[in-house]
DNA sequence: GACGAATGCAACTGCAATTGTTACGTAAAG
DNA sequence: CTTTACGTAACAATTGCAGTTGCATTCGTC
């Protein structure tokens, strides 16, 4: 895989999700279908569970589920779960001791800028459910 | 550095030309200021004259500046030019040749959504310039 | 024309983040 | 008690990026 593959593994499966949200999937049957790992899996969905948005449970007939009405997850709910932060670079420069006395300012206004941006982009993915993002029909649904 | 570390460099290095745009800077001369080095400056402030925003002369009084007013050069501007894509995978995934035959809807789908999501995010950058994102003084441009 | 200063570019190293993988512990159903 | 599945730790492989070095090129200045 590559860049962004949690984001986009976790969006693919919720979705599929919001289709059938009693089934309950082991996460075999996600990393088989995901053309991933089953770890890789339950790191990425261990994420969305600690947010609140899945179920898991062990043994015998244990697997996975949506924790609440797929109308009521929004993308920003996945963004914010899977703490991924694109904008804002994610913790503070440890202020590199630049010789410019005025420079702290600027890069105060610039952290200022990007963390508008990054509010604003959350903002946009609360207007998105995950049953908006789910096409009519699907085999892997209804099988 | 870290991460975002482009963006962050360009912002702040056209940030100060934004306040002396005739003032011809060298890529040591920014680079020191910015903590870093100089092929690193010239990689990012390339991106950003191929993106029309700079211009760069060589020798002896060689160096950089902006190639249009400082007003008129956005954020949207310095995001499409260092190509980031942050939220939309940058490329194709080589398709994975997944075995569920609608999956290329809900990948199409997925894709559709990011791929909205950033266009929106680059709506909002465009609604600030250079000028917006600098502080009144600062000894670097003073000196 | 020769020299110095600057960009342009390619190759390489080193580091950090992420993914993929294996292994083992734990809990629940049968 | 066996099977199934999650939970987690540890490690290898990969990737992306910053940093660095080196060299060619180009433009002013002597």
């Amino acid at each position: 895989m590559k860049r962004n593959s949690r984001l986009s593994l976790a969006l693919h499966t919720l979705s599929h999700m919001a289709a059938e949200p009693d089934r309950m999937r082991t996460s075999a049957d996600i990393a088989e279908h995901a053309g991933t790992n089953p770890v890789v899996v339950r790191r990425v969905l261990g994420k969305l569970r600690e947010a609140g948005l899945l179920t898991s449970e062990k043994g015998h007939a244990g697997g996975w589920k949506l924790a609440r009405p797929a109308h009521e997850i929004t993308l920003a709910d996945i963004y914010l779960a899977l703490d991924e932060r694109l904008v804002s670079g994610n913790g503070g420069d440890p202020a590199p001791a630049l010789q410019c006395s005025v420079e702290s300012g600027l890069q105060a206004r610039v952290s200022e800028v990007l963390h508008d941006i990054e509010a604003n982009l959350v903002e946009r993915l609360r207007e998105t459910t995950i049953t908006d993002v789910h096409p009519s029909t699907c085999s892997y649904c209804a099988s």
